[in-house]
DNA sequence: GAAACGAATGAAATCGTTTTCATGTTTATA
DNA sequence: TATAAACATGAAAACGATTTCATTCGTTTC
């Protein structure tokens, strides 16, 4: 492998020379540069970037923390940040946690080692206090997930709204027993959720009931399990909020087995506006997040971090939630537009 | 940030001494063992790995190249690989092609710069020809695509069955008019797939008909797109092989919003045995592939060729495909089980 | 009791860049 | 025409690790 060593010797010039042509710097001479630029192309060189990396301090890596990269939201969370990291030069390292704290501390260590410039984290899996400690090694961004507790810059979608106009149109469809699915309990987007969903309620004067709360559903087969779970209430729900398209697929899918018809005998929202909302009959009515907008605002976000070098200023942005109503929760009517 | 220079100062003991403490090297007396990792934890030093990685010439990541990660079966590649990597201490650095012969060649300096120890090809935009120069920077392997010109180490499924099962099934129902959807002209995946669909076709003495034929078909869309070109022709098909299951259920949606019957009025193998296949009504008949453990066996190779820097030999590790019949294809029979 | 060996440690070179500083050469300015 | 400013170049230090080669000391071995 040809090193700058050896294009100074090809050329008769210093490192430093060849270092400058290769930078862009001023002040080299036309000739010089021309000499230069052949003797490279000659030699095949090209910069050995962890020498670059050692020398600048700087890896034009970041890391995404995500918990599986096969949940759509995510794939598509991780299609546009790759995209958005590559046009400003960076590369992108995927960190699935799996849902583990452990898996997640250790991840970190990428920035503690400087083997990356940043971290974005759309997932957490520890307290904030386990993970404010490795700002001192570089910035940490946060997108789609979020923690009040946490003094640094985050990209969000008010999950609370998202909830509350889901719920709030089941409602308005004229329901009064309503299910709540979310995937998990540790992460604030569900907390959200769950607030805007009982805020609906309340505006309608109802409570929330804790036997109608699922809120270990994931995938697919979860949303068939929490079907039938429903189903073998005394009081059964006629509608059902649910945190992911996916889980709502699953439902409508155990519900259409059984003989179920939706939405007539349970309405069924979901979440994220992902390709199957389209393709089960009845379709389904979801919420739409502007994923590509958040991912492209958090490499931004980070890009400016780690120019700036402060790390621990509490910046939030956020991006509107919309309803789009599909079959499943509206019977045969026109529905409304994607817009 | 603390460096192996602060933990020498601080132990009294040389930077030597600190990095074989760090790389378990022996001939340190346990006293200054000791010593030397109360400093570390007392400074929270820990290597720098740009620092290592110039020194050991390793950066201890891998690239992966695929098409996109918002294709389901691409998202599995990718959460097996780098589940895969890290259990061998390796990040992943995620590289979407979007179909861009450009963006691989340029992609491909990742190796050249040396930002990566190997790179894994799971689609191909270029040439061999084009790709092979890079050979001389760093391991390439084939994982999933594949090149009969290319002398590396290769992971791969066989398609030709895969194609001849699927095919050879529809064949088995009685159908004579099989239409065939593919994604990509490039792909050798969707050429072998056609090789084994023709070779099915053969066995039951029929010919493959040009205008059966859709080689643009990737996604949902493309499917409701396709079904709508089939019924356009004046001798339709009774029968469609497609190359991915999104791709299938596009096909079955537009075919019920058109009030057809699946799989009276058209019998749908999909391919990939994505979730979606279990929740279209009816589910959809497909082909499995045995992406873990492809992923899996590709990270083994490539650790081996990164070890033994022997690149340029072309060894073969194929796995089987299985054919998964569901109600897509065979009305509402008892379908065979899943295994 | 001298030779040989193994254990424990450190000085300095090395990996391949970029940057600082110094120096020499032109060109512009008063 | 002296002098400041701009241009062009290079030597050497720096980035933070690992490794080679010496060196010292203690223990066997004959």
């Amino acid at each position: 492998m040809a090193t700058i060593e050896d294009v100074a010797k090809l050329t008769g010039l210093s490192r430093t020379t060849i270092s400058r042509v290769i930078n862009n710097h001023p002040y080299v001479s036309e000739e010089k540069r021309k000499l230069v630029l052949e003797a490279m192309e000659k030699l095949g060189y090209v910069p050995n970037s962890s020498a670059r990396s050692l020398r600048n301090q700087k890896t034009s890596i970041l890391a995404l923390f995500i918990p599986r990269i096969t949940n759509p939201f995510f794939s598509e969370l991780v299609e546009a940040t790759e995209i958005a990291a590559a046009e400003h030069g960076y590369q992108l390292i995927i960190c699935q946690t799996r849902y583990s704290p452990e898996k997640e501390l250790n991840y970190m260590n990428l920035l503690k080692t400087k083997q990356v410039d940043g971290v974005i984290l759309a997932s957490i899996q520890n307290e904030w206090k386990q993970l404010k400690p490795f700002l001192q090694y570089g910035p940490i961004v946060l997108c789609n997930e979020f923690d009040d507790c946490a003094n640094v810059p985050t990209v969000r979608l008010d999950q609370v709204y998202g909830g509350y106009i889901a719920t709030k149109h089941l409602l308005e469809q004229g329901h009064t027993k309503i299910a709540y699915c979310s995937g998990g309990y540790r992460s604030n987007v569900a907390k959200s959720r769950e607030i805007g969903f009982k805020k609906a309620l309340a505006e309608y004067k109802l409570t929330f009931d804790e036997r109608y709360a699922f809120r270990d559903a994931f995938h697919i087969a979860d949303g068939k399990r929490v079907f039938r779970q429903m189903m073998a209430l005394s009081n059964r729900p006629t509608a059902v909020f649910t945190g992911s398209d996916e889980v709502a697929a699953g439902i409508i899918s155990e519900a259409l087995a059984c003989g179920y018809r939706i939405p007539e005998h349970l309405a069924v929202v979901g979440f994220d506006n992902q390709a199957i909302t389209e393709l089960t009959n009845p379709t389904i009515t979801t919420v739409h997040q502007p994923v590509k907008q958040m991912a492209q605002k958090a490499v931004d976000v980070m890009i400016e971090k780690i120019q700036t070098k402060k790390y621990d200023v509490q910046e939030i942005y956020e991006f509107p939630l919309q309803l789009i109503v599909r079959a499943s929760t509206v019977g045969s009517e026109l529905h409304q537009s994607e817009a």
